[in-house]
DNA sequence: CCGAAGCTGACAACTCGCTGACAGCCGCTG
DNA sequence: CAGCGGCTGTCAGCGAGTTGTCAGCTTCGG
């Protein structure tokens, strides 16, 4: 597999060159925005480490251009230490993980490692359950082939359950990946957004298990 | 599922307390080492929260003494900000994971969650007791194969039960895994579980021990 | 046969999640 | 800039599901 690392201090980019090289992954190294954003918008990477501090085009503008032109590869941020706001900007921005500097080799090695295993794992482009399909690419929707209209939160929230189906999704895990960080909301919004969607939906796609969350798909 | 928060720092203990409980956890809540020492080497916990700050006994020499006795409970670490030393010395002595003071409530769930979810990936998401079967996953249980609706206090029951199959659990450490550490209930309101249970299960699921406690799959 | 331990059905209080209505916000359009 | 429409959070009320309590009963062991 082959990754890119983009990060301009010099010992820093070469420490993590040789951890993940030595890991038995191709490393491509860059040392400014421009760079970075050429490279991985051109290139096929199975992940990305961008530094936030980089010269030139700063690391969220970079992450914002590859999003924005449908790029899904997995990206993990390097923040600077306690910059919170940073890393709240990196998850808006489509960032997959974060970790702050300064941080230990074996650390950044182990959250590469799961952020491949899950992009992996979610490999397919749609996922099909029951009259449902979920096309995660599109960003679109269908019952019985018939696309619906989803609003952006509400494709977030199915898509989420759609990729856990089976399982139940606590609410708040699902606050989570719907909201990111910002918890500036009552509980309550969930359930209402959860109410619209069964309206579209069909109310037997997803089921409540009163007490500890969501599911979709526990027939099959 | 039950943790244990260790930290002497009362508004930040309440706070995590909070956030875990309404997330799904039972918590438990230790002000001082040895205690910390002593429940996290005599109760049985899905994860641990050390500050490594905790007056008496120091929250380092509480860790190693965990993992020489043979406790592999994962461990998330809290550190003082910038300790860089605390940081290494904590994941040498063996712990999972650490966040440094002072962090964000949503930051610790997140990483209390992974944690989990990397430590109960070891283990199966279904136990079977002759015709019953645990899904921990779908929080689900089937009896020759029909799934019943379980309450979450009944789920977390029987899920207790059925991981220590065999072993005549007594009622005291039953309550405690149901209810942590809220003693706020007469005695008689487990019985009163365990009755609606049965009923649902078949009474022959769960056996009495009069004077000692219940157990499941004792014929097999 | 007695007392203690445990069981059980009824009940009431409470909690949780659902829903419809509404309002603020934002972007679009004229 | 005003008006409009879509999106989403908030609120309040509802109803079903959940759980503790209690009182009386059964079972067990000695």
């Amino acid at each position: 597999m082959r990754l890119l690392v983009a990060e301009d201090d010099r010992r820093i980019a070469e420490d993590v060159r040789t951890v993940l090289t030595s890991a038995g992954y191709a490393v491509d190294l860059v040392r400014n925005g421009e760079e970075a954003w050429f490279k991985g918008d051109t290139e096929d990477y199975g992940l990305i480490v961008l530094d936030l501090g980089l010269p030139g085009m700063d690391g969220i503008s970079v992450l914002k251009q590859w999003r924005m032109s449908g790029r899904h590869t997995p990206v993990l941020v390097l923040t600077a230490r306690g910059s919170w706001a940073e890393r709240v900007e990196g998850i808006d921005a489509g960032a997959d993980d974060y970790l702050p500097k300064p941080f230990q080799f074996e650390e950044l090695l182990a959250r590469v490692r799961a952020l491949i295993r899950r992009s992996v794992g979610h490999g397919a482009a749609t996922i099909e359950i029951g009259r449902l399909v979920v096309d995660t690419r599109m960003m679109r929707v269908a019952v019985d082939g018939i696309p619906l209209s989803l609003t952006p939160f509400e494709f977030r929230l199915v898509s989420y359950l759609a990729h856990h189906r089976g399982r139940v999704v606590p609410a708040s895990e699902l606050q989570d990946h719907v909201y990111g960080d910002d918890f500036s909301r009552e509980a309550n919004a969930l359930e209402a957004m959860i109410a619209r969607l069964r309206k579209k939906l069909g109310s037997e796609m997803i089921a409540t298990r009163r007490g500890f969350g969501y599911l979709m798909g526990d027939d099959g």
